[in-house]
DNA sequence: ATAATCGATGAATATTATGCATGCAAATGC
DNA sequence: GCATTTGCATGCATAATATTCATCGATTAT
């Protein structure tokens, strides 16, 4: 009745990923007939192929496809397991793994981060980017813990709170034109080459929330990964960019950049931190979103709001 | 290394639910002592005890608690890849697994999937109405590949697309004070009996769209689980309802019920089906798609729109 | 052409899981 | 209060299974 076992799902993902029976059997630390029998023996009891035999290579089949999805998505989550459950066994409190949906969240994080790692010296934190579903996907999928994000969702399961108050701004060359004005109006942007990370624009509260109601499109259109590049481009003249006010005067000082209101009210925003609900009680998470509010209040304060 | 197998987590599931080893044993068609050395083998690996041994009877530690939350995770999902993969084998095109989140949602369903299932013979239906995450969870979590739902989520990984429109009515007694009306206002409902399924408050559309914007309350609030039981209660007279149109003219032939439109504008609703974004390209999940989308547009001429 | 590489396979073997018998401790019943 | 039942643990024997080794045929590369 019971077939499918975790072998056979490291087998099919190892496969994929080394190309052969022979390399993957190389990294699992067996034989290559060992795999060979193993999967020969699923394949029987399933009633049909996992592999299509052409020539010496291994083709997956549809079948095959389907175990490699169920394999790159269980694994992890039995690897996951063993992992929590090796850090109960040494007295650890486990691993927070915080996804961060919102690029330049990242800056901030690493301030709520260091105080945290110094208040719960037995919990680690890790900090992933990449998701396959996005991070509400990641959230239900246990792939993260907490998720750091300026969209929530507020749905039975997820448990989202606001954390950090934030202005989104224009960040353009000291000597640019519109430096010294009180806000920009979209219009103005019409003839702007516009800087921002590689997302989906739908994605980016610029388009969103500024230039798209107005119906208007920048000159140019650029992605850039990083923060430091993307601001050092805008600090060369090469374009303009969106983002939060604190990130812009952080960097102020060491680049010729500054903030510039996005239209007469500003673009208001908020980071939210998400986490599964049934979860919520766990005391060195409840200490995180507690940290990261904390950091805001001080900010808040700075500011002089 | 990889120590933690899929037996491990079918025992530690199987006792929470029988609740000993022994009758574990039982269902999984293995004796007492394969369980307890498994397990004891799995516990010394792990360096951490899953029960406590308590008298005779075993209570999970907080590892094992954890590795319960792991297996009823994890075990559907292999449970379902092999599932699917013995309906490959046998040329089926496999089940189409549908989750509803919208109770009335049902009746409309039922004409979807009958001519659903005469086109496409190959492929099963299936219904479920409880999930442990929600309607979105189940999507992520691959409990379910439809998703029924009046709110959806855009989000990256999935896809949602409207299929049907209606209006929520208010229904009420054929001899009810409010029978006659064009439509009524929330503060008519002040000194009615409300009665609805048994979902919290805020997922109720009368609730949220209707009397807590006006901040009305009713006179009292009842649940009732069936949509029959709740007509009839509506029809003799023990209280009001919120249902869509639709399925209120459809039994207003046998029961003396009629429809009022709540407030002037009266309030419009969609059903939304959601599916996992990497699977909308299956064609039979596509068909059953365009299968509801159909039955929209007949009904719409039907109702003379 | 020849060597190298890859997967399949049968048989031998090593490993592992399972069952049996039994012991001990804790509930249950009389 | 004592016998009986029930549940889990454990040592040992054994059955079941996974793994290896040796080898083959086929394909690809040089």
């Amino acid at each position: 009745m019971q077939m499918l076992e975790r072998i056979h799902l490291s087998i099919i993902r190892e496969v994929e990923k080394r190309g052969s029976l022979t390399a993957a059997a190389d990294t699992l630390c067996l034989t290559q007939s060992a795999l060979s029998h193993s999967m020969k023996k699923l394949e029987q009891q399933l009633g049909t192929d996992i592999w299509l035999r052409e020539g010496r290579s291994l083709r997956l089949t549809q079948a095959g496809r389907y175990l490699l999805g169920v394999a790159e998505r269980v694994l992890p989550q039995l690897k996951l397991a063993e992992e929590r459950l090796q850090q109960f066994a040494a007295g650890e409190r486990g691993t927070l793994r915080i996804g961060m949906e919102c690029h330049p969240c990242y800056q901030w994080l690493l301030r709520v981060v260091a105080p945290y790692l110094a208040a719960w010296p037995d919990v680690d934190v890790d900090v992933k980017q990449k998701f396959q579903f996005g991070g509400i996907g990641a959230l239900f999928a246990y792939e993260i813990d907490l998720l750091v994000t300026p969209d929530p969702l507020f749905k039975p399961g997820l448990h989202f709170e606001p954390v950090f108050d934030y202005e989104q701004v224009l960040v353009v060359n000291r000597s640019h034109r519109l430096a010294g004005a009180d806000f920009v109006e979209p219009e103005q942007l019409s003839a702007e080459v516009l800087i921002t990370y590689p997302v989906a624009s739908e994605r980016l509260d610029i388009f969103k929330l500024f230039l798209i109601p107005a119906g208007v499109a920048p000159r140019r259109h650029k992605t850039i990964e990083t923060t430091d590049i993307l601001l050092q481009m805008v600090a060369s003249g090469r374009g303009v960019s969106a983002l939060p006010r604190w990130l812009v005067e952080e960097y102020a000082g060491q680049l010729d950049i500054v903030p510039v209101r996005l239209g007469a009210q500003g673009i208001a925003k908020q980071i939210f931190l998400g986490a599964r609900q049934s979860e919520t009680d766990i005391d060195y998470l409840r200490a995180f979103i507690a940290q990261a509010r904390q950091l805001n209040s001080v900010h808040a304060a700075e500011s002089g709001r």
